[in-house]
DNA sequence: CCGTCATTCAATAGAATAATTGAATGACGG
DNA sequence: CCGTCATTCAATTATTCTATTGAATGACGG
């Protein structure tokens, strides 16, 4: 073991933040957290893993600072250290679309048909709310609907979206949020609404870069 | 092999970004490379280590996107992707300096003697320049210093600052910077010349944040 | 065309990480 | 006090990462 200067000591704890990111279930799991504090429970059963491992996973982003857990009763909650986190978040996504060239194929791939959708800023929406001229849906499960969401979106989650878009006013516009940036719900709604030829576009990022951005949000009673 | 939808695709690029960082040297490397291009043996030189292990690890980060290399004769030099990855390493950093103990642990105990010095903000530096009412001195090695530095500030390697210190006006206000926020130069070089009676500050930061800033640089021809 | 030199590649051994399984902990409800 | 249930721990295996060594590549200078 070599002798470590303070930089070198430091630039190791830099690290163990940068590598608790560096696996994509953590990632998804910061996705979650970033909507709401969630139980283990819950949090496996969103991505579709053992419990165990989530734990593990859990754990490794507490070692680095990066989510706090609470205990309560029986459920031990888990949430983001704080928005430093988010933005680290958006920082490493930032360098990964601007130079990786996997990232391009499969947003070509994937996302290609519906680049013509221009993204509704949050300035937009706030513009558009006032005036009472858009629908707003939020396609996430209701769940985390229920954890906080836009003021005046309407929760539609994306499994009803067929069934809601007979319901809803073909001559008003409708803006659809969800996630974040590549969480690909909100994706799917407006491409649903267009097909059946409602006039629709997506919100720029999601539900927890409104919250990081200050602006209002909604929490049921 | 479990089959992927585009989002657990991209997050795996996002990983891939984020585990590159995840590594002591990396982040050296990064520092390095912030304050200029540089071939591998130049870096290998700078952090004392292998030049076969430095190539590895720029060419992880190559493959992250977070630097770029091109073959100038004989030597490949590699730089920073673009100021994307600077803002993503001090994302990290950020997380890190505000939820793990270690490293408030690391800076009561290795810099907490000087932290009385208030560091003076890039505007601030910019006035009292203006002003003419400091001297500026990058503590850099010459070689940093010839890749770009702050205009009018004179460079004074850390090695000879107490020669220097002797020569310089004992009245006048002396303002250090070095590599960046964590680089230990500038903190030393304060001491240094605090405990010859010199009044002296470090400037917030270093060369990358204020190059990054978009302050002017000044390159010698 | 050949030697030199910077860099990269290939192969290895050792260390760390990831997922799985089953057992242990800790808190609630009766 | 006991059973239940959410979570964590411990142990295992497979995988990936790291550092080192020595050989290969690729470009320059004679």
């Amino acid at each position: 073991m070599s002798i470590r200067n303070p930089k070198q000591a430091l630039y190791e704890q830099f690290a163990i933040v940068a590598k608790a990111l560096g696996h994509p279930l953590r990632l998804e799991l910061i996705e979650h957290l970033a909507q709401g504090s969630r139980s283990v429970e819950a949090l496996a059963a969103k991505l579709g893993q053992p419990i165990a491992n989530i734990s593990q996973h859990l754990q490794a982003l507490r070692r680095a600072g990066i989510v706090s857990a609470e205990r309560d009763g029986k459920y031990v909650h888990y949430s983001l250290a704080d928005d430093s986190v988010l933005s680290a978040f958006a920082s490493v996504r930032s360098v990964a679309e601007r130079h990786l060239a996997e990232v391009d194929r499969i947003v070509r791939d994937c996302f290609d048909a519906r680049d013509d959708i221009q993204p509704v800023t949050r300035e937009e929406l706030q513009a558009l709310m006032r005036d009472g001229l858009v629908t707003l849906i939020d396609v996430r499960p209701a769940d985390e609907f229920a954890l906080g969401h836009v003021p005046g979106a309407i929760n539609v989650p994306l499994g009803e979206i067929k069934a809601w878009s007979h319901c809803a006013d073909p001559g008003r516009e409708i803006v659809a949020y969800c996630r974040g940036p590549w969480c690909v719900m909100s994706f799917e709604a407006v491409a649903a609404l267009r097909s059946v030829g409602h006039s629709a576009r997506r919100l720029e990022d999601g539900m927890p870069e409104w919250k990081a951005a200050g602006l209002p949000v909604e929490m049921p009673a």
